[in-house]
DNA sequence: TATGAATGAGTGTTCATTCAT
DNA sequence: TATGAATGAACACTCATTCAT
């Protein structure tokens, strides 16, 4: 393991930051290159072109995110105990990669996204869907499609980070809990 | 009242269906010209620019969801009934125009949006919002932010509405009824 | 037949003449705008790109070449006068171009030219290589490979033009056959 | 004089290969320096920019083939023979420096060419101009424009050239007498 | 009023050239 | 001395916008 931040990186943190900023149809390579402190044609060095960047981005961080999912699974544990988690390591994601998670929302619909990078993000479904799936069989998650499902915990857990991010909620343990527990409640079945 | 189709809707609706398909910022001007069936100069007799055309629209959906949400709501009637009438409305807002509800959520973050654009958008959270705050004092919906609910009912409902529009999920009173029995699960309390 | 001046004909004609005095490559977009007095879009309307514009340039004169010298072809007559015919109709195709035939011999192996170019300027090649062997065949024209006959009879030809762009030679009917004869006697068998 | 192939060397041989193949236009320098097994930024270590290695490989070939058409130049011999050692020497040079002359003739109108290399290609030009003259003041060559009669026998060596090249001729002492022979008849005069 | 050809500012991208190693 | 990663000026090309018709 190499600590080593290459010229590759910064690139690669520079796009993260202004695609989840302003998307990255508008965002343009001179500003990816200036917010990297790199000259705009050492970009083509390490990407052959801005799709390519795009894609090798977004299946960068989905690849880590579903590798961050599946670390430690807890296979045997209760489906209660399965989410709590997959919120945890939401949690550490999010952790490491601020924008990470916002990015793959806001961009798993772009045009600009190869068959590769769709057929990376539709694993990382399958493995969450597998999860809801299971859970429905046994009848503890309720019958929702299971994208309906996503939406709901991610569509919650991003609105409640970016109040976070905001300033406009503090980031305690407690409302971690809280945040996890109402999500739990929101795709549980209710006797 | 008049219900002729005026240049200025064809143009309105063709860039709804553009935005929507591929996002503003991928869509050109000719491209919603051509699909519109109108020259591209005639957009300009309509709107001064690209991004009031995108802010008009925007507002537009934003402004008749409002209003669809707004029309005939039950002040004195219980937060169950309130959130069906919400629901329902959200249904009756989509059928008629496929695209506005998934244009409106792809787009509220975009750089594009111009002030009054954000605060139209906000009056509509404001709305939604006063729903759940009201429905959280009187403990019948759960202690999560607003944002954070909107999204989970949002979310829940586009998602189901992308599968009816792929064939993958038919659309029947019953199935209807069941994903509001369970958006409506998600954000209440539970004893 | 129309006489009307079109942009497309300005930027092929502006492309003419940069493209054989400073060759395709060294020439830019910018350049062949400037010299047709159009925008540097607008070449984009007419020309899909660069190597469209080349390629297209290059075939109509290869066209109108190939056409100028099966123009009223004297199938039937001596091989001394389908040669006059041949050196005659090259002079009537510098006339009304200027630059084409040096275009043509400059460009014919560059790497821009796509397979419809070189099949178009082939075609060329088999017309004039036709009258060679036919020559040859009546022991008229001497044995060099056809290639060499025509580098022979387009390198003096162009030489000559040369000197007469430049000013350094003055055209005349007398010079203008007197090269003809030369020209001949250099590709004809001496008893 | 040493034998030692020096890596300012091996760049020219390099740049003579690939210039003669796509242009020098087209022949990036990082093509060169791979081509030459070197770093690129060796090339500027020899080479001030990419005109002074177009310019000097220029003036390196245009010099050798004046010495190469001057050595043992038999001035007081026969036209015919002064024609027969030029034709040799040609195939002398060829033989050293396959595409040299392919080089010399597609780039001697080339805008990169600074005036030293024109002087020094204008040299070349007097030598065989003043062998045409002579020989045209005895009344042994045709009346033509010695750039034509240049034209002429570079023309058809070069293209007899490329086809033996091209593998579609085999080059013969016999063969080579017969184009050195055609040659002559093409500029003699004929009683 | 409606058009779409024309424009040029602003993209993505290449490549001659530099310079730290 | 030799390298090749890094640079940024200059290119090919796109598209929002204008305007003559």
């Amino acid at each position: 393991m190499t600590l080593i931040k290459t010229k590759r990186d910064d690139i690669l943190e520079a796009a993260l930051t202004l695609f989840a900023e302003r998307g990255a149809e508008a965002t343009t390579i001179p500003m990816v290159a200036k917010q990297a402190n790199v000259g705009a044609g050492t970009i083509y060095r390490y990407f052959d072109n801005k799709d390519v960047l795009v894609n090798d981005l977004f299946q960068l961080h989905v690849q880590q995110l579903t590798e961050t999912l599946q670390d430690q699974y807890p296979s045997h544990a209760s489906t209660r105990q399965q989410f709590n988690h997959i919120f945890t390591q939401l949690v550490t994601f999010t952790n490491k990669h601020e924008d990470a998670l916002y990015f793959i929302k806001t961009h798993n619909h772009a045009h600009i996204l190869n068959q590769p990078s769709q057929d990376c993000f539709q694993r990382l479904l399958e493995l969450i869907r597998s999860f809801y799936e299971n859970g429905q069989s046994k009848d503890e998650i309720r019958m929702l499609p299971s994208n309906a499902l996503i939406a709901i915990v991610l569509g919650a857990f991003l609105e409640y980070h970016k109040l976070v991010r905001e300033g406009q909620l503090e980031e305690t343990d407690e409302l971690l809990e809280g945040i996890e527990a109402s999500c739990w409640d929101a795709i549980r079945t209710h006797s």
